[in-house]
DNA sequence: TTGTATGCGTTATCAT
DNA sequence: ATGATAACGCATACAA
């Protein structure tokens, strides 16, 4: 331990040669497998252990997982790496994750960047032990389909973390969220204050995504007899610049919404400055709600409508069902269910018109 | 490759066989290191390749790192993935190093969770190639030092992106940027426009980790023979809450300042909102200015005054620093500087005295 | 131009 | 209670 300049790293036969036994009693000391059927002097062990202090030895992983089997890893698949809603869910898998000795390999799939195909075979090549995604981006690429494929064929467990009615349907474990029932519980509060013409901002690169929100507005406003004015509904790209543009255009109309929906808050933000470099005022002349609560939503000003999902939960459930199909590849797959709630603030506050 | 319940995954004996030629042969034509040295004829070369495709062949990266002792992985250490102003430095990180053949190891320090030995330790299990830190971690943790001392006796190369000053001094290659000089300039701007009391919210996780703007603060305010209250600076936590409280605090002095530096945006949102909730107005009443220029902060109202550095241009910097000193571990260690720029926007405008 | 042999650091199955 | 030894899947020097 002593300097070491270009010091090889040590391996387990230096640790055995120092602490004078062989390569297996290290290895049994080290995973504890003593205790079930090899049993090791505690004089042997410690002396292991000192030598391992001694020469700082760190396993190598790459070998174990070799060997093993096991990467011990597991691969997290996310859209877009700027929306904070996903990172609740990240935060989520990590911590599940971790607690059960697994390592993360986070991917997003930014607009133009990383193919769909290159993750998956990236993935494939590092030899994880599971995935868990939002899948958000299959809907409409043929070779992430068939990559995807590849993996359930190899027998990759696969956790999807998705909207109910998202089409495809796989034999993966799903957790299943999506915003449909905040959508009608927004829509019948902005109705009831007497709005009639209801905007929405649908600024998301991978059009299906947002179908539950877009769907549970239209559904709404039929419900209501209102007409269903697709000028209304704007479709922009998943910036904040797309959907401050978008605004700007949709508030432009002769017969101007006086109530707006907007993808996510991220964007919403974008819709809020737009509305007020037209010196408009929310709520007072138009009102704003969002989709995810970030945390910074509460303090804008004036302070967002949002609806929420417990992103962190929702990584931690996934990562449970991974770990429970790792144990028994064969159970049955499941579907597990997490509620969204409306959280109404300042920016939906009284009516302009009633 | 029909069907395939429960295939075993496929290896290079298997493709080897189907295409009739040897292990080596295999590799030979995957790595294409035959155009070098080992010619092998095009037509043995698509036999193995038609092998490949039939099998959905994928090599095992643990064994081929094993073997080739290189993972062809880097991994990244930043303080708080919460920061989108650390994104950056991982977009920029990211994009230089897999253009390059590297995959990167994201790591982030969360206040309370995971340690930064842990961290080392793992990445270390993992033998990656090489590393980039924002090592801000580095100042209180002695563990920290300690295993970073380990890395480098092992000759891992270990890139820093960090401020001009910051204490300590690695033999590493380093990225070198700070806010210190965006800090004077907008000290004087404030000050030009009559501002005699400016507060500072000062929230952070690692103390030493703001000594850019905070020393640069009292060195302007000396410099305008102005008193330094310590009142004006507070101390608070890292999250938007905090500095929103801290926010309130210090609007609640007898002689409240009328000018408020924050120590990045995101922290600048919660202290907008506490202004506006104590009913006064920014900057009419009080101008406040955050750094980072997160891409959020143009769009907020108002507009938020920062300053810039060109976070992905350092992830970029890093890498290629990283990368020249795997091809030759013994040239002499660099220090590559990137400027930072004040971008005023409206929560700076026109004084309130003058 | 292709095949053979060896070793990378582990884990696990045997005999001692 | 411990020490050889055989894989794991791949890359490469060397022989054919």
């Amino acid at each position: 331990m002593r300097s070491g300049e270009n010091m090889k790293r040590p391996t387990q036969v230096d640790v055995a040669q120092l602490a004078g036994v062989s390569r297996a009693t290290v290895s049994y000391v080290l995973n504890g497998q003593a205790d079930g059927r090899v049993p090791i002097s505690e004089e042997t062990r410690q002396r292991v252990l000192k030598a391992v202090a001694e020469l700082d030895y760190v396993p190598d992983a790459r070998a174990q997982a070799l060997r093993s089997g096991s990467t011990k890893t597991i691969g997290l698949i996310i859209p877009d790496i700027h929306n904070p809603h996903f990172w609740e869910v990240a935060d989520g898998v990590e911590q599940e994750a971790s607690a059960a000795g697994y390592h993360i390999l986070l991917s997003s799939i930014p607009p133009g960047k990383k193919s769909a195909e290159d993750i998956f075979k990236d993935l494939s090549h590092r030899r994880i032990d599971g995935l868990i995604m939002v899948p958000s981006f299959l809907y409409r690429s043929e070779e992430a389909q068939k990559t995807l494929a590849y993996l359930l064929k190899r027998r990759v467990p696969v956790v999807g973390i998705m909207a109910e009615h998202s089409g495809a349907n796989y034999h993966i474990d799903r957790v299943i969220s999506d915003y449909r029932n905040t959508t009608f519980e927004v829509m019948t509060h902005l109705l009831s204050l007497g709005h009639q013409r209801i905007g929405f901002i649908y600024g998301i690169d991978v059009p299906d995504l947002g179908n539950d929100r877009l769907f549970a507005y239209r559904e709404s406003l039929q419900a209501a007899n209102l007409p269903l004015d697709p000028e209304l509904v704007v479709h922009c790209g998943s910036t904040v610049e797309d959907s401050y543009q978008a605004t700007r255009q949709l508030l432009g109309l002769a017969a101007r919404p006086t109530a707006l929906l907007v993808i996510n808050d991220l964007l919403a933000i974008g819709a809020l400055r737009a509305i007020s470099d037209l010196n408009l005022r929310v709520p007072h002349d138009v009102s704003v709600c969002g989709y995810d609560n970030i945390p910074l939503a509460k303090y804008l000003t004036p302070a967002l409508s949002t609806a929420s999902k417990d992103g962190e939960k929702m990584g931690r459930e996934a990562v449970r069902l991974l770990l429970a199909r790792l144990q028994d590849p064969d159970q049955p797959y499941q579907d597990i269910r997490l509620p969204a709630r409306l959280i109404l603030r300042e920016s939906t506050g009284p009516a302009p018109l009633s």
